[in-house]
Parts: C-alpha cells; structure tokens; sequence
DNA sequence: ATTATTTATTTCATCAGTGAAATATGCACC
DNA sequence: GGTGCATATTTCACTGATGAAATAAATAAT
C-alpha cells in the first residue's frame, strides 16, 4: 500500500478514533504523519546503502568520521553523537576497519582511546555514496519552495527543541 | 547528547561536507533533521509503551483494529495497512490474543480467512493508553500555532506524494 | 473430481540493535 | 607503587524484525 493511501486510511481512522476519545488532540496525527513519512524515508536511505553492503548505523557513523574537521574521532565520542552503545560502536568499528574505509589506533597523549581515522578509501566511498543518494533526495524534496524549505527546518527546529525539554524533564520528578 | 546539540552537529558538519562534496543539496539536512526528529518521537513512544509490556507494531496493530468501524480485520488486510510480512502479522496477532485484546476467528464466508476482531478489554486498553500519550504528544507540539499545524501537515502530504512517486518509478526502468 | 490459487501458519536462518557484566589496559592521584 | 577511575573490548543473552520455504486448509476454476 502506497504512502499516500497509508495516510488517506489514517485520516479516516483517526475520524472513527476521534469519536471514541474525543481528547486526542489533532497533534496526534501529525506525530503519525512525521513517522510515516520519516519510516519511508528511512527505507529509501537503506535500499541505497543495501548494494554496498553497508548498514544505516555503520554508514552514518562513517559520515560522521568524514565530517570531522580532521576526519577521526573516537568511539567513546562517536558514541555520544550517534546515541549508540559502546557495544555497537565496537562492532561498526570493527565492519569498518575491516573494509579498509577507516583505520583504528591509539591516542598517543592517552593511550587508552582508540582514535578512529577515515582512510583515504573511505573518503572516496562517501564521496561517490552520496551523489547515489541525490536523485532521490530532489524527488523527495521536488516542489519544495524555498519558502517550504525554511519552514520545513523550523518546524523541524522547533519540535527538535521541545522533544530536548521533554527529555529534561524525564528526570523522574516526585 | 540533547536533540538540540545533535541538530547543532549536524549544522557544522553539513557545511564541511559541502565543502567537500559541493554537489551536496541543502535537502540533505532537511532530510536528516526528519530523521533525526523522527528517531526521538519514536523512542518516545516506544518508552510509553514499555511498561504495558507492548512494541510498537503490536501497539499499532491494535489500534488499526480500534480505528475499523467494526472493530476487526484479516491479517492479510492489516499486513498491508501496517507494511509488515505475513510473518510477522502472525506473531503479533499471538501476542494480542494472548493478551486478550483480541479473538481470532474465521470468516464464515471464506473460511481460510481470518478474523481478527478486537475485544471490550482491547478497547479499554487503547482508551487508557492513548491519553497517556497525550503529555508529551502535547509537550511536543507546544507553540505551534494553527498556522504551524497547517504548514505541517501540508509539507508531510507533499513528502509522502513525492515518496509515493518514488516508490512507482522504482519499478525498474530498462 | 481434480487442479490451481489464496490465505494463513509454521519452521528456520539471519540481521541489527540493546544492555549487562566481566575483562584488559592505561591514566591520575597521592 | 598502589588504588581508583576511564576507555574500550569481549562475551552473552535477548528483542524485534525479515524473508524464504514448506505446510495446511479452504476456495475457485474447469
């Protein structure tokens, strides 16, 4: 079933649901509508890294390396950035280091970090991922004004600021 | 790390991939601040569902049902509606039922057909759990305005239209 | 009546991620 | 130099999803 008719089939269940809790607030269907949209987007992302056989988690973590001003970091940091364990983080190390697209050594300051590098191939193998990734990013983000586009990022913004808040104030209060 | 500091990571680290890879669109970041939105609402939801020993497809699911006018459908239906595998229709359709918030059946006129038709019980507990839901749904949404709504909603719908399309043109072309 | 098709289930193997606990190593403190 | 802390790895058990293939049961086609 098409993403399209997913949401025409959630617009009129939310109607039937609307009748039986009448306080759902429409956000909830917003909230549906990002989810779907972002699962979707997701998939797209994963079918285009599924050929390299490379995985979603391993992918960014690899961006993440090639963004750096000097292209390596650590897994304790990485760790931090992508929200992922140690465990993990471990195992995509190793998945990389092993295809050569980064190489894995010590801190020489402080022997007990690992410093994780991006290789020379490993730049090469993002620079020639992503222009992969465009045609399907224009088609996704095709009739995007650029009026669309600054308010796609604020409303993003502005959810990503109260989700922030809501995690704050996760810390059980009495 | 805080929503906010990765989206602020991702805003530096954007500008030096551009640098690098200058083809690179601006869309990229909208999709990746999507995703990243999306992750945390979905960890947000899977945390309210926990502690009723729920997941998230079973929860969805489970709702599908609520939101049929009469309450029941056929796995192959819901399968369809949910994205899932037969497979896994059937797992989740053990689970509910073992739960009690739904009885399986089958269809009188097509007997290879099953029916899967919510219980008082499955009511009741999406009547509990949705409101439960609703303060970080709330949380989330605050300070938009009806204007922001509007926006919001009618950016995911061109997405999804875009996304559909994709989807189509994916049918190999020669 | 036999054959083919549809629907659901079962079985099995696999992948990706999670988290806890134990281990190894190196640093910092004093 | 010994104690304690930090960093990363290993091991293990587990969750959740995924997909292929075999099976069972009922219906449709003829």
């Amino acid at each position: 079933m098409s993403l399209i008719n997913r949401i025409k089939h959630l617009d009129e269940g939310f109607e039937r649901i609307r009748k039986a809790v009448p306080e759902l607030p429409e956000d909830a269907k917003l909230c549906r509508l990002l989810l779907l949209v972002g699962e979707r987007l997701q998939a797209e992302f994963e079918s285009k890294l599924r050929p390299y056989k490379l995985n979603d988690s391993e992918f960014r973590t690899l961006v993440m390396l090639f963004s750096q001003p000097d292209g390596s970091s650590t897994p304790g940091e990485l760790c931090e950035f992508t929200s992922q364990g140690a465990t993990n983080m471990t195992r995509i190390a190793n998945a990389l280091a092993k295809r050569g697209l980064i190489t894995r050594g010590h801190n020489i300051t402080d022997r007990r970090q690992v410093v994780m590098q991006i290789t020379a191939a490993g730049r090469r193998f993002v620079q020639k991922m992503l222009p992969g990734m465009m045609p399907s990013l224009r088609l996704t983000f095709a009739e995007f004004t650029q009026s669309d586009r600054n308010q796609f990022s604020k409303l993003m913004r502005k959810l990503a600021k109260n989700l922030t808040q809501l995690e704050h104030e996760a810390g059980d209060p009495p």
